[in-house]
DNA sequence: CTCGACTGGACAATCGTTTGCCTGGAGGGG
DNA sequence: CCCCTCCAGGCAAACGATTGTCCAGTCGAG
């Protein structure tokens, strides 16, 4: 039993036009329901069941190619295993779908290399936009992007000049909540797990925490504040440096960067036997799915992730539809969601 | 500041003929240094410094309607936030890029509707191939792609007539195996949450389930069976129902179809009150990463996630490169990991 | 009877590449 | 001096659709 092989002859507008008896113009204009076609009744209604018959499909590549459009979105991302860019992505396909539009995912692992080639391919073929999520702070392809005047989205993390349509959280805010947050609790040494300096989340977020430690008269203590990156590994790594120090200087909360991050503190706490939150209490960012999975359930601040996605699909889809535009921003309140990780 | 509009004329090959004083087609043949092409060295270099200079890129559109191969493939999930097919995605890109193909994910929430959808968009976009991983049993869109004649291969999930080319683990041994450890840990009433009928893996890991039972002389209490899809929800739902069960007919273990509805047990019984693994043990299959970061630890069946996307987009993108062959079927060997959840 | 308007479609250019075949001139051999 | 062979590229036809323009009849009005 063999798979059969390269496809029948596809049926083409001219093969249709060949057995209507009519030009293949006239063919295309029906399938596309054109109003500026006169056509006599019978024809076009042998025209239609031909096409009915036969199902039709348009070749896409050729209308493309005449068009100019691709319907196509390419999203570049770090990881789409990180639960919360499958999150977003899941967001902008919702949203592209229905407007017509396929999106074509690519994933960064965090290298600008592998991002700067995503970029080139996609420009190659011609997509319609792009919708970037691993964004640093200085970042060449974006410049790239402006220069060659590509319509495109950033997506949670912004660029240093802040000239590019961007959705997101309002990620100083929320550092600031969760620090308050923690204060609150009683806490008066509370580390930080930081991600990368390139990256505009880290530096908000850390901006936020450090705001938060200075109007409760607190002083942040650059022992407290590890670089973990933004994966629960290194969350681990950094996690066990600062809950290693001397009693009397060891942080008694940590607010992680983001919850990936965050639950490797919990691998942390677990190895050097701390109990979660008495020992040690831990916030994180973005409220992922596991966040209230895992035991105790982890603070963290929400993030409406699934419609980050969709409303930067919606943003980007309706820069390519309407040409040049002012570039907009979106940047969504976070709010504070208190679970056992630091409720004692 | 506004988004460049509309991008600047893009160079192509007749406009860099232009301004080299050759015909497009030697600028086409040095571009893609055809062999066929004799060329005088001043007039190739002034050509080549010229493609440099201007970046040139050529449009994919058109090559890839005149090369009739478009160098995209399709990729039909369930949902990318399940973190098994994320998995399994980052594999088939993994593998694709190198290759030269880029990939468009789908994504159908197990609606037969929307795979269809899906199935013909990607038809019109005449991609290369697809790569399906929610199949069903008796899928209407898998005969649909035999008798046309498309490049495929299903992931994962198998339909009924094996005429496809397939990449997934053994089924129905990784549920034989489940059970037996279940079994060897000395439970007599072992509980199946089992995920749809309508699908391969539920079905074979019932069967496993049932063969491992009988072999160790027990007798498959229908009344430990219940229905659990393969999400988080219904897992708790389901093992809600068999937890709630009077105590001498309660399962004193279960074994989930997936990892996903095992989390779903673990909910249940903290919300009854039962502790892990003493008033009831739970296993779940594929080994997910959060398997392993509950607490206690999931005992599961470890499948190859990454590897198995990777030989599928292999697998696939040799049969569009190669035309016409037999479906190959890559089945690989499933590793039981024990951790916390089953071992007192 | 003639002119104009409308009916029902046909024509052909175009999107940007690829590729099999052709050709004009130069050089060499007989 | 003539014919053949290379050399270095040119030519043009695809690939499959879209769309502005054009045209051959027919019909009605004057």
């Amino acid at each position: 039993m063999s798979i059969p092989g390269p496809a029948r002859p596809a049926i083409t507008l001219k093969g249709l036009a060949a057995m209507a008896g009519v030009h293949p113009s006239t063919v295309s204009r029906v399938a596309n329901a054109d109003p500026s076609l006169r056509i006599g009744p019978e024809t076009r209604t042998r025209i239609e069941t031909l096409l009915r018959e036969t199902q039709y499909r348009p070749n896409g590549i050729a209308r493309s190619l005449k068009l100019r459009q691709s319907f196509v979105l390419g999203v570049i991302i770090p990881d789409v295993t990180n639960p919360f860019f499958a999150g977003v992505y899941r967001g902008i396909e919702d949203a592209a779908l229905p407007r017509g539009y396929h999106v074509i995912l690519c994933n960064t692992d965090g290298s600008p290399d592998r991002e700067l080639s995503h970029l080139r391919m996609l420009g190659e073929r011609r997509v319609d936009g792009i919708i970037l999520a691993s964004a640093y702070l200085s970042d060449p392809s974006i410049a790239r992007l402006r220069a060659e005047g590509v319509a495109h989205v950033l997506v949670n993390r912004y660029s240093d000049e802040q000239k590019d349509a961007f959705v997101g959280s309002d990620d100083l805010a929320g550092g600031r909540m969760v620090t308050e947050h923690l204060v609150q609790q009683g806490h008066r040494r509370i580390g930080h797990l930081s991600g990368l300096r390139s990256v505009s989340t880290t530096a908000l977020r850390l901006r936020g925490y450090q705001a938060a430690l200075h109007a409760a008269g607190l002083q942040a203590d650059p022992e407290l504040i590890a670089e973990s990156g933004f994966m629960e590994e290194g969350g681990l790594r950094a996690a066990l440096a600062l809950l290693e120090l001397p009693l009397e200087r060891r942080p008694t909360a940590i607010f992680a960067v983001n919850d990936l991050a965050a639950l490797g503190v919990y691998a942390a706490a677990r190895r050097l036997g701390l109990r979660i939150p008495h020992d040690v209490a831990i916030a994180g960012f973005n409220d992922i799915p596991i966040a209230a999975r895992v035991e105790p359930g982890l603070t963290t601040i929400q993030v409406p992730i699934h419609e980050v996605g969709v409303v930067s699909a919606g943003m980007l889809i309706d820069q390519v539809e309407s040409g040049a535009r002012e570039p907009r921003r979106v940047i969504f309140a976070p709010q504070l969601v208190v679970r056992g990780s630091t409720a004692r």
